[in-house]
This record gives structure tokens, sequence and C-alpha cells, in this order.
DNA sequence: CTCCCACTGCGCAGACTGCCTAGTGAATAG
DNA sequence: CTATTCACTAGGCAGTCTGCGCAGTGGGAG
């Protein structure tokens, strides 16, 4: 279940060169098309590989503000609280966590006085008790899975 | 300086099925392959799209668990700790956030157990003071942009 | 020893890409 | 009012890649 080595590479150079094509990344590897082609069929199929969304930055589409948000969570509003989140825009993404029945969600705005509007819509919810924001200043290590590969092929 | 309603339909089209080409694209969007082609190059070089990097699901490579940790950083250790959890596969994003020198991290781990593990690594180290943990349950809004691009389209 | 699997190396038809040209319509500047 | 500019349409061309199939090879498992 786990990556071997030859995905692992397969996997980095996807990630280096994203729009590659298979005859060019079995030329990169030293391995056949057909092999390459497999490899990669392989890792959609398993799930290793989502999918190649295209990835938007925010920032340059007028949301420079990003956030992070802990809620907390009225007893058993948690779905509730889910669906209203689901439909705000500006919630990138929402995980509930273990704690007091948290949740923590990624926000942007157009500003930190959007910011405002954006945390009123979100917590502006019956079952939302209390909320404590974080604004991001800065993004030292932007969302990356190239070392994560590189160990797991390694090990497994 | 923002998008189109062209330009977020093709940014949507795109998210929902990434490898299309150009000439499918623009012959979903009903315009002629030179505009889409036009309309992509655009994106890219505006930093709209930064890439389109395959998504990888670190649960498919043996790393089911996430968490997030909140650090407290001493002042004026902050780019040593960056540079300490650069270097930890891991760490998936590192974000640095107001309040008190506070960072926000993205870990995953292959079991519970195995997070004990990654939390010794990231913290055992002196610049940090303080973390705090919290494992993700579920992820009932994973990444994602399009509403976003929807609504920066309709906006802007 | 035999079977199975992954990989190699090859070829084919179809489709797509990058690049170019010419013409049109609308908005802008003079 | 006219000239210019810009984005878009529509088409063409050569080179390349993809999806697919085929035969052959080598190593591991039963």
């Amino acid at each position: 279940m786990g990556i071997d080595g030859l995905d692992g590479r397969l996997l980095e150079l996807l990630a280096h060169e994203p729009r590659i094509g298979v005859l060019e990344a079995s030329r990169r590897l030293g391995v056949a098309r057909g092999t390459a082609q497999a490899r990669l069929d392989r890792l959609k199929s398993n799930g290793v590989i989502r999918g190649f969304g295209p990835e938007v930055d925010p920032a340059a589409i007028g949301y420079p503000v990003t956030a992070f948000a802990t809620l907390e969570i009225k007893q058993g509003q948690g779905a509730d609280v889910r669906a209203h989140l689901a439909t705000v825009p500006e919630v990138l993404e929402l995980h509930t966590t273990t704690g007091s029945g948290d949740m923590l969600c990624r926000l942007v705005a157009r500003s930190n006085a959007d910011l405002q509007r954006v945390i009123d819509l979100v917590v502006g919810f019956a079952g939302i008790v209390r909320a404590s924001t974080a604004i991001v200043m800065e993004n030292p290590v932007p969302l990356r899975i190239v070392p994560l590969v590189r160990q797991a092929s390694r090990e497994g």
C-alpha cells in the first residue's frame, strides 16, 4: 500500500514540473513509457494522486488576507455549523478537531477590514459559541508534500 | 487585476477536470482556442494559477493522521524555528500569525502514536516555549477554491 | 519447473500543442 | 470623424504526445 522509489521519483518529478507528459517523465526516470504510464495510473486509482487541479492563489484574485479561526461549537450543532460554513466562499477549508467540540477553519478576506465582515459571517450563526482568530502574517513553509513523499518512498 | 467571468469559468473547468486540454476547454467555454490559450497564459503569468502540481493524499502514502499545532516562540528565535520546522517532512505547512509571537503548523503522522514522535520532533527545539496540538478528526470542507473564484469573478 | 507479473521496446492512428495569419468588432485617443 | 489598439474568431501547419496493443524478457512465488 505504500509507494516505492520509482513512485516517489515520479511524484517528485510531477510536483516540480507538473505539465510534463508521460513520455517525458519516462525519459527522465529512465524507464519505458508503459511503465511510467502504469505507475501513474496506479497512483491515481490508489488515491495517492487526488488530481491535478490548478493551484489558485487567493491573493491574486483579490483576497490577500488569510486567517485561521478556531470555533467552539454548541453541543449537537456540529452538522448545522458545517453546513453553514460550507456556504461561505471565504471558508477555504474546515476541520473538526479534538478538544472541546472545536473546529478549525481557514479564511481569506479582501483586507483586514474585510476580515471582520467574513468573521461576522462565519460566527454569526446560532451554533457557534466562541471564535478566536489568528491572522496569518507570513507563510515560511507553503503547503508541500515532496519531503514527505521522499520519506514515504524511502521507508515503504 | 481581478478576474472576469470567462476567467472564472475557465478556472472552474480546470478545477473540475484538470487534465482537460486547451482545445477542449475552448469548446466547453464556447470561445476560440486562441482565446482560451491567451486567458490561460495570462492567469499563469498573473500568478493566479501557481501551477498544476499533483494533489497527493498523505493518508494514501501512510500518513492518515493530521493535526494542527500552535506554537509559542521565544522572542527572537523565529528564524531558527522556521528553519528547524522546514527540515521536518511531516510539517506540511507553516504560518506565522498574529498573537503572542505564534506559529501555526499542519502536521501529519503514521498513527496517533507516531504523532507523539512528530510532535517531539517539532517542539524538541530550544526556541519553542509551548505547543498545543489539535488532532483532526474530520474534514467537512476540504481545501477548495471554486466558490471563492466564482465570487471573485462575479464581483471583479 | 511453471506461472505470473512487471517491465521493455516498438508501432499505429488519432488528437493536441505551439505558432502563425487574416479578418472583425468595440472601445479609445486624437 | 478617423486612426489605433485590443481582444476575439477562424483556420492552417508541423511536430509531438496519448491511448492502445503486441511480443519478448527476467525474477519471484507456488
